[in-house]
DNA sequence: GAGTTTGAAACT
DNA sequence: CAGTTTCAAACTC
């Protein structure tokens, strides 16, 4: 902590800000080798760099307080060794000067040029920016989840040093409010934070990484721009990682010593080190890593891969942050620079046949919010898992195309309900047909898919994908399932179904009886609803018809049971026990915590993808549908069309302001396109204002996320 | 593993 | 807006 270069660095680098006086911050500035200095720059380039995604992470509702408590007992268990081993890398690491300074001039270029952060920037971003904040701080980096508060309580905790990852369930416990609440005593100063001037952020930034052992692992050298472009999430990510790995077992001053010598060892070298991640970093460096260096990566590699794959896993909602907060991330980069819109693009099969191993050293955003996810879940990290990335996780390992690895990962991962992959062949996964990209998630390693664009190295070129798409349809991302808030359900007569969910847009089976995972509901373990134009439902977890029957396990299997029961038609399926995995319904109420509510998703295959969106495209959807005059209605109007009649429930109350506020006829984004004839479901029937209550809360509920698709006009 | 079925997504 | 095509997952053999 005494370091003399952190004196320097901390008197040198930067006048004191306003955040300092933060009793958190300064609470925080003696815990952490990190200075004030470094933090401030953080948090201004993360802000910059517009982790737009984050704040739609971090706003919606599903947060798993679990998530965090995962995340702590993680990296208990984390080696120290391979932390110091990492600084020690980092070390060797560094570079001349001269590559930092051009990083730091194009990282400022970028910011005169096109993320300057303006007053209205910042509050639309401000949940953004208090993640940015809360990063620096805390090291921790789940905001995906909606439990914002949940975070920022661990990162109290953490700061304390006193706080051990056992606090999990306290941690859990702590989550509140619905969405994340920033306000929270140690974000409150967090605007203040936010504000920085931006000569300093690129130095910040490399500040930050250097402040990250993790990132310096990396090695890749890469171009600053690609930094920007590419790795911002993964910035984040690894700063989380660094974060993490020393929390557990430092406490307090250790860790800060770790992370001090961490930086000073890369002096300048961080940003190329981060570059690494991104995707020029991959190209470009990783042949030449060092072999210590490369296992370093792989490792890291794999944690990316586990991520994602707890990402879906959880399918519960955490890892909505992922695409979204890098699509967002792209987003506002995209806009910022176009020229490396056109670089993407045109580099794009360029690089997809390059670098695929690549792409998976890449830990992007995706990954991260995965990584969380690991965490949050419940502190069940899924060893199996784990083992099994390593494993698969040598270069040849990497390889998206030996089919055998994926295959044999693929079922895996399918027994353990672990990560969703795609197989897509002409859609270059920027469709939705693509379950990565529906879901907002990167294609990863074990994806099949050929031609694959859905990758940080395409991150513009997914971006606007996306956005075209939502342009088209601003429900496309949405959630496909959505699970009203137990608590609604609860009380609701009508929906006795404990599969309190929801298919929003609804099904249209003919053939499936609503019995297979053809039928979206049914894969989402949720009961058709009015909105379904299904025939012959028979949807387990509850008809349109309104023969809801439990579509729990217990449901599913006494289903088998019950052939001859009239509200019962799913024991046709006998294979409904297997494809229904159990216990993951949050039918209890106990979600309460959540309002939200996890998407229904089941361990297994159920897509997961859909639930991620709820956060951060979902949201964004909404928002654009509100924006939309015409098609606002569904959202303004207490019984929209889709399924939503007002629900008593504190989000969506909130909500119509919420639309109110945002509410632009600007855009032009036609609400009605794909779901339009979904839009007014064949029956309206009594009973269905249960069913739509939960839609219409959902939707709302998600809003609030948006901002990061609409970061700025 | 290949082929079929299915229904969402995309297109016309 | 309806019909058709395309697509990839789910499923079957």
């Amino acid at each position: 902590m005494d370091t003399p270069e952190r004196t320097q660095i901390a008197s040198s680098s930067t006048p004191a800000s306003k955040f300092e006086d933060s009793p958190v911050f300064n609470y925080i500035n003696n815990l952490s080798p990190i200075k004030p200095v470094k933090s401030s720059h953080v948090t201004q380039t993360f802000s910059s760099l517009t982790f737009s995604s984050i704040p739609s992470i971090f706003t919606s509702p599903q947060a798993s307080s679990l998530k965090e408590s995962k995340f702590l007992k993680r990296y208990q268990n984390l080696d120290i060794s391979k932390l110091q081993s990492l600084s020690g890398d980092a070390e060797g690491m560094s570079k001349d000067e001269r590559t930092q300074a051009e990083a730091e001039a194009e990282l400022q270029e970028n910011f005169e040029a096109g993320i300057s952060i303006t007053p209205d920037s910042i509050e639309q971003l401000c949940d953004q920016t208090e993640f940015a904040i809360e990063l620096p701080l805390t090291l921790k980096y789940d905001c995906g989840s909606p439990d914002c508060d949940t975070n920022q309580e661990i990162g109290f905790q953490r700061s304390d040093g006193t706080d051990q990852p056992q606090g999990d369930a306290n941690l859990g416990v702590k989550q509140t409010g619905q969405g994340c609440d920033w306000e929270g005593p140690v974000v409150s100063d967090t605007p203040d934070l936010l504000i920085f001037s931006s000569p300093n952020d690129a130095e910040a930034f490399r500040g930050i990484i250097q402040n990250s052992p993790g990132l310096a692992v990396g090695l890749g050298v890469s171009s600053p721009s690609g930094f920007f472009q590419n790795s911002t999430a993964n910035l984040q990510q690894h700063f989380f990682e660094v974060g993490l790995g020393e929390q557990p077992e430092m406490g307090g001053s250790s860790q800060s010593l770790e992370l001090r010598n961490a930086q000073e060892d890369l002096g300048s070298d961080g940003l190329e080190s981060i570059g690494i991640y991104s995707t020029d970093g991959l190209e470009n460096g990783l042949a030449a890593h060092e072999p210590s260096a490369e296992m370093k990566t792989l490792s890291y590699l794999q944690r990316g891969m586990r991520r994602r794959c707890l990402d879906f896993e959880t399918v519960g909602g955490h890892k909505r942050k992922v695409l979204s907060d890098s699509s967002s991330l792209s987003h506002s980069e995209n806009k910022i620079t176009s020229k490396n819109l056109q670089h993407a693009t045109s580099d794009n099969k360029q690089r997809s046949r390059s670098s695929r191993a690549d792409q998976e050293l890449l830990p992007h955003p995706m990954v991260s919010s995965a990584h969380e996810k690991e965490h949050d879940e419940g502190g069940n990290i899924p060893v199996e898992d784990t083992s099994q990335t390593l494993v698969q996780l040598n270069p040849e390992e990497l390889n998206p195309n030996s089919p055998r690895k994926k295959r044999r990962k693929v079922e895996h991962d399918v027994e353990a309900g672990a990560c969703r992959r795609c197989n897509c062949k002409k859609s270059k996964c920027l469709k939705l047909y693509c379950e990565c990209f529906a879901a907002g998630v990167y294609c990863i390693e074990p994806c099949a898919c050929h031609d694959c664009f859905n990758k940080p190295t395409h991150e513009d070129t997914v971006f606007a994908t996306r956005k075209l798409i939502e342009s088209r349809n601003p429900l496309a991302f949405a959630p496909k399932v959505i699970r009203s808030s137990d608590n609604a359900e609860i009380g609701d007569e009508s929906m006795k179904t404990p599969a309190s969910a929801r298919h929003k847009r609804g099904c249209n089976c003919k053939k499936s009886s609503c019995l297979k995972k053809y039928c979206e509901c049914y894969q989402g373990r949720v009961g058709c609803s009015i909105n379904c134009r299904c025939e012959g439902c028979k949807n387990a977890f509850g008809t349109k018809d309104g023969l809801e029957c439990e579509a729990d396990e217990e449901e599913t299997e006494k289903s088998e049971n019950r052939e001859h029961d009239v509200t019962a038609p799913k024991t046709e399926n006998p294979r409904i026990e297997e494809q229904v995995p159990p216990a993951v319904l949050p039918s209890t109420p106990s979600g309460l915590s959540r309002p939200l509510v996890t998407p229904a998703i089941p361990l297994s295959k159920i897509k997961p993808p859909r639930a991620s969106f709820m956060r951060t495209i979902g949201s964004s959807i909404v928002l654009k549908g509100s924006q939309k005059v015409g098609k606002a209605e569904y959202i303004l109007h207490p019984r929209p069309k889709f399924e939503n009649p007002p629900q008593p429930n504190n989000a969506e109350d909130e909500m119509p302001q919420i639309l109110r506020v945002s509410l632009t006829p600007n855009e032009d984004i036609k609400m009605g396109s794909p779901n339009r004839k979904r839009v007014s479901p064949p029956h309206r029937e009594i009973g269905s204002s249960s069913s739509l209550r939960s839609g219409r809360r959902l939707i709302l509920q998600s809003i609030p996320s948006f901002p990061s698709l609409t970061p700025r006009h």
